[in-house]
RNA sequence: UGGGAUAUAGCUCAACGGUGAGAGCAGGUGCCUUAUACGCAUCAGGUUACAGGUUCAAGCCCUGUUAUCCCAACCA
């Protein structure tokens, strides 16, 4: 006879290694898949982790909620193929190289070759691939990491190489300028990445300076001949020589203030001048005070400067004015010293009218091409001034824009040099230290009269982490991807994907895609994938390359003409998609570089740059087939695509999530994924962000370790839903351990226990018809059929965690604490019978039920479980437990039929009236073991009596009571309350719901009387009468005078304290049977042992031991039960049966 | 600085615009149990971040403020 096994301890660790192993002897991953082959597939792309980083509790969090959907979707009959994927590129994989070596970015190409520095990458990429794999087993994380896509594979470039293609192809891709970081300091662009690298953005000090740009002819705007000027603030003077345009706001309001110049040359000190800035800003520059001042009292160098408004303007109206160039050095080519509308244009700071510079900022830059306005650049790719950005006196050409480029001894020495000529020239007294550029460009505005207000601005700043110094926003030669031209498609096609949460999806991410600009796909950089494009050096002539084969019919045709000497790519065999094909050459620099091709006579050498890695990863869903050059089918077919899931951390927005979409959108005209769960931070459990410096990570190897990865994977997914962060805590993983699985550990060990007394096996052809089945198993069976229901729905809508709490409510207090507390007699009590029987069945259902639903969280527990089930059944064949793991089953539908509502409700009912009557025993110090008389209950539905009867015999046993009585009016007083009903009430009443409250407040006897009597009272207020109906009000008893009384809601329960001679002794009696039973637990007898019992008299005990003899022996198994004078306190246990009684009690086991 | 999210008991989280805002954990007290200090009962703990507004009625809707987090960032 086969047993269910029985367990000595829960060991969830143990559990999850025992699991591990059986489905690596099986296959059972594989079979997931393979079984479901020639189903409706499920489509799920796996975003690819870079190995060269060690796995973090996080990664757990993100890959359980992955795994939890891929896992419920097999169960729900899909195929759900699952490919790992490894990211290789990018600048944290160079950084780690050139640390492990020692080397940095200026050593490539000197110290170490870039084919060696490419190996290294290559080598280091995957130092934690054997890490990841343990945790992605240990964790229970199901991936294919046999068959992972590898970023750096020649058949991914590939792919990525003709999505390009086909961009270029689609004129989509071109080569312009933009404005971005630039580390003089370094020579080369920053990434945004970079720049937010821990400790890049410092405060600094700058001077700022308010100039004053004169309007070539203020006609328009003031009265003829009127001279006026616009005055910008800035916090780069460096900039103001390559000012081209102002920016104004549309409808920010701006005025002409008639005032006398701050800084005036020498001889205008009186004649005032008029500037426009913003009204929201005059208080800053114009105290209100000021205005009473009288002009003509004004006298050169007073500090309160007379002003009055003399005209407003709308920003738009302003539009179109022209200037006078501020510094002019240099003429810019085409349109400039304009004022343009721009829309990031605000009164928070400055004057509300900004100083463009299109070449060293995004926005200047972006509305100066909206705008037609031309640049110029005056600083060149040191940092330095062009040699005519000179005056000889204040500038001298050729000098660094910021004072942290230069050295120590260059400062000395250009301070020696200024010196001389500033002091020389009368403009400086005497110079004490050196001046920045930014401020001796301030000095020549003052001297110059087009200086409003200088002052000291700390802000924070950039810089270079290489270097350390600051950063300047320069234009630089990039490759775009021309996202905007299909910003309209994207925002359209955003609008099907279903966003967990959705607000991630209209709000951060829509946001987004409405404020989208040109990709900048280049990277100045070593290891990544080359843009395959080629051209000439007069740029006439270019080749965008889109497969390795078309790449090896250019070089063929470059051998042919003469401008390359080997071919690379000489062995690769067009059409061949075997591995050792694609093994044969590379793709990566510096081997592309090394191709020159040609046409129409000109050589074509290699855009120098690689492509941004974000690329990489959002090509995956057709680079990991190597599409189209293989499986074709899958995705033009959409056998494979787009993916009906992924789930990313909410930092992925604009990072996976966006390039996914881009290319999709770009390349195939169609969303790349369906649904996408975007996951919240795990901070530690103070709500920090964990970090390896302040020590707070936390160690998910340990954590499994310890824990299991079941409860770990539970505590996450249930603690809070997947977009909030969640605050990690061991202590919450320790008490899901303790309360969901010690429960159902429990659970299962009473069930196999009892099980194996009994010899039972469910037999699943032979059972119980459940209306056969008492009222308690129909009830629970109810409320399991109602959690398959709810926890389908909740996995359906990705909201794992409340399929989570759902289960854990259902197991705590459903089938723990109620259903099996309640029917534990019948598990023990007697041989079997068809009650007993179905006690079997309905629990077990239960116990498999669950163990399937919380599968995809806990799976290795549940597996385990279900295997415990099945243990005693063989094969099982053609039954719900066929397969040799729960993972492998069919999801089960919730049965509609055994949904009972009512039912459910009664037994709320039933378990409010328990905790009432315990609560009242509680106040009235009785225990439970002494049993009561009668329970009385005032009902005033017939409903609601029926229902109560229905659970009766489960309450009197729960409480210990003898009967219910229940009372109405006809023969008791009972005292009852009225409760409004405001939801009815309120569409009736409206605004004088106040008043019938009130009304109702002081008449209550007389509604509840009309109401029971008439069925509807009548309520005057305000002149007006409103007619209660029995909906509106709900008529509640509340007390039954002399009893004691317990009330919750509508229910009221009384119950009769008063101790009869029989009811006391059966109470002792039951005293007596705890004792016995404690002591056979102490000496360890078996469930099943027959015992002879010894009690030594006892006055006050004798009476109730023999009264109740019968009832105390079949409860404690025992054959023989003498009363005797005298037990030795050696072989008999001291018990104290109340505070006045204590004897002594033997116990033998009989054989 | 902008966009997004969050703010409810000491902690972690619930709560269709509807009558005293609920669980669990932690704490006090008492109790039950031949599955289990698992639980049950009970006490304490709340100005639902703050300030306004809409409504007969607001934790929930609207506006603003503050704090924390994420993302994007030299808006001059």
């Amino acid at each position: 006879m086969k047993k269910y096994p029985e367990y000595k301890h829960l060991n969830l660790s143990q559990i999850s290694k025992d699991v591990l192993r059986f489905w690596e002897e099986n296959h059972t991953f594989e079979k997931s898949v393979s079984t479901r082959e020639g189903q409706a597939p499920w489509v799920f792309y796996e975003g690819p982790p870079s190995a060269n980083g060690m796995p973090g509790i996080h990664h757990v969090m993100a890959r359980t909620i992955k795994d939890i959907f891929c896992r419920y979707k097999t169960l729900q009959g899909f195929q759900v193929k699952r490919k790992a994927g490894w990211d290789t590129h990018g600048l944290p994989i160079e950084l780690s190289v050139e640390k492990a070596l020692g080397i940095t970015k200026e050593d490539i190409g000197k110290k170490i070759t870039v084919e060696q520095y490419n190996i290294e990458c290559r080598k280091d990429v995957m130092k934690y691939t054997d890490k990841w794999s343990d945790i992605t087993k240990k964790m229970g994380y199901w991936v294919d990491m046999e068959n992972p896509y590898i970023t750096y594979d020649n058949k991914y470039i590939e792919s990525v190489w003709w999505l390009l293609n086909n961009l270029y192809t689609k004129d989509l891709l071109y080569k312009g300028f933009t404005i971005q970081p630039y580390s003089p300091a370094a020579g080369t662009g920053l990434s945004s990445h970079e720049l937010n690298q821990p400790g890049c953005y410092r405060d600094v000090k700058d001077r700022t300076a308010v100039a004053m740009f004169k309007i070539a002819d203020a006609s328009a705007l003031l009265e003829k001949g009127a001279e006026a000027f616009f005055m910008a603030w800035t916090t780069t003077p460096w900039t103001l020589p390559s000012n081209t345009a102002l920016a104004v706001g549309k409808d920010i309001e701006y005025v002409a203030v008639k005032t006398f110049h701050p800084h005036p040359v020498k001889g205008k000190e009186l004649e005032p001048v008029v500037v426009i800035l913003a009204k929201d800003l005059l208080d800053k520059y114009f105290p209100s005070k000021s205005a009473e001042l009288k002009f003509e009292d004004y006298k050169a160098g007073d500090k309160a400067i007379p002003f009055q408004v003399i005209k407003s303007y709308k920003g738009s109206e302003l539009a179109g004015t022209v200037y006078n160039q501020l510094l002019p050095f240099a003429k810019p080519d085409g349109d400039a010293f304009r004022v343009i509308v721009g829309d990031f244009v605000t009164t928070t700071d400055g004057t509300g009218i900004v100083h463009i510079a299109p070449s060293f900022g995004a926005d200047d830059f972006r509305v100066a091409r909206q705008n037609g306005i031309g640049a110029l650049t005056l600083v060149d790719k040191r940092g330095k001034f062009l040699p005519e950005v000179k005056d000889g006196i204040f500038l001298y050409g050729e000098e660094y824009v910021k004072e942290a480029y230069l050295s120590d001894e260059e400062k000395a020495h250009e301070f020696q040099f200024q010196k001389k000529i500033l002091e020389d020239n009368g403009k400086i007294k005497e110079l004490k230290a050196y001046l920045s550029v930014d401020e001796r460009i301030v000095l020549k505005l003052q001297e110059e009269g087009k200086l409003f207000k200088k002052e000291q601005y700390v802000h924070s700043y950039p810089h270079c982490w290489r270097t350390d110094k600051p950063v300047l926003y320069y234009p630089l030669d990039s490759w775009f991807i021309r996202t905007t031209a299909l910003k309209d498609r994207m925002i359209e096609l955003n609008k099907t994907i279903n966003w967990k949460p959705e607000a991630t999806g209209t709000g951060r991410f829509g946001n987004w895609l409405e404020n989208l600009n040109d990709w900048n796909l280049s990277r100045s950089r070593f290891w990544g994938i080359p843009i395959p494009i080629w051209t000439s050096e007069d740029r006439s002539e270019q080749i965008c390359i889109g497969s390795v084969e078309q790449l090896q019919k250019e070089i063929a045709n470059a051998l042919a003409k003469g401008v390359m000497a080997e071919n690379p790519l000489a062995a690769y065999k067009t059409g061949d998609m075997s591995d050792a094909n694609y093994e044969g050459f590379d793709l990566h620099k510096p081997y592309a570089d090394n191709i020159v091709l040609e046409k129409n006579g000109k050589k074509l050498f290699r855009e120098p740059d690689l492509i941004d890695v974000w690329f990489d990863s959002g090509a995956m869903p057709y680079a990991q087939l190597h599409y189209p050059f293989e499986n074709k089918d899958l995705i033009d077919s959409k056998k494979y695509y787009p993916a009906d899931f992924i789930a990313e951390g909410v930092d992925q927005t604009r990072g996976w999530f966006f390039t996914l979409h881009a290319i999709a959108v770009m390349n195939f005209d169609s969303v790349a994924y369906k649904n996408v769960v975007s996951n919240g931070l795990v901070l530690d459990k103070n709500g920090n962000k964990m970090s390896k410096r302040l020590g707070n990570a936390v160690d998910p190897f340990e954590t499994i370790e310890k824990y299991g990865a079941d409860a770990t994977r539970w505590y996450m997914i249930a603690n809070a839903a997947p977009w909030d962060n969640l605050k990690f805590d061991m202590e919450g993983i320790a008490e899901v351990q303790r309360k969901l699985f010690g429960t159902l550990y429990n659970t299962y060990g009473f069930y196999a226990l009892y099980a194996n007394v009994d010899q039972f096996v469910i037999n699943p052809a032979d059972q119980v018809p459940v209306a056969q089945r008492q009222e308690l198993d129909r009830w629970v069976l109810s409320e399991l059929h109602s959690l398959i229901r709810d926890v389908t729905a909740h996995y359906e809508n990705f909201e794992p965690h409340r399929a989570a709490r759902s289960i854990e409510t259902f197991v705590d207090e459903h089938l723990s604490n109620w259903y099996v507390r309640l029917s534990r007699r019948r598990f023990w009590k007697g041989d079997m019978n068809p009650d007993k029987k179905a006690a079997y069945e309905t629990l077990h259902e239960c116990l498999l039920v669950v163990a399937q639903l919380m599968s995809p969280i806990a799976p290795f527990f549940g597996d385990w479980l279900y295997g415990n089930l099945r243990a005693p059944l063989g094969t099982a064949e053609n039954t719900a437990m066929a397969a040799d793991s729960v993972h492998l089953t069919n999801f089960m539908h919730a049965n509609e039929t055994l949904i009972d509502l009512k039912l459910n409700e009664r037994m709320e009912l039933a378990q409010k009236i328990s905790s009432m009557v315990l609560s009242i025993r509680k106040k009235e110090n009785i225990k439970v073991r002494q049993p009561l008389q009668k329970i009385q209950i005032p009902v005033l539905d017939k409903e609601m009596q029926s229902g109560i009867e229905a659970v009766k015999d489960l309450i009197l046993a729960e409480v210990n009571v003898k009967e219910i009585e229940f009372v109405d009016e006809s023969n008791t007083h009972i005292v009852k309350n009225l409760k409004l009903n405001f939801k009815t009430l309120g569409k009736k009443c409206g605004a004088d719901m106040k008043a019938v409250q009130a009304y109702a407040a002081d008449h209550s006897t007389n509604i509840i009387h009309d109401v029971e009597r008439h069925g509807k009272a009548v309520v005057p207020v305000n002149d007006k009468e409103y007619v209660l109906e029995p909906e509106d009000v709900e008529i509640i008893p509340v007390d039954i005078p002399g009893w004691k009384v317990a009330n919750n809601g509508p229910v009221t329960v009384a119950l009769d304290v008063v101790l009869s001679e029989d009811l006391r002794q059966e109470g002792l009696a039951r005293e007596i049977v705890n004792r016995i039973q404690n002591i056979r637990k102490d000496k360890g007898l078996d469930v099943t042992d027959k015992i002879s019992v010894k009690i030594q008299q006892n006055e006050g005990l004798d009476k109730a031991i023999t009264n109740n003899l019968n009832y105390i022996c079949s409860e404690t198994l025992t054959g023989d039960l003498q009363l005797v004078q005298n037990l030795s306190t050696a072989s008999a246990n001291a018990v104290e049966v109340d505070d006045t009684i204590s004897t002594l009690i033997s116990i033998e086991k009989l054989n």
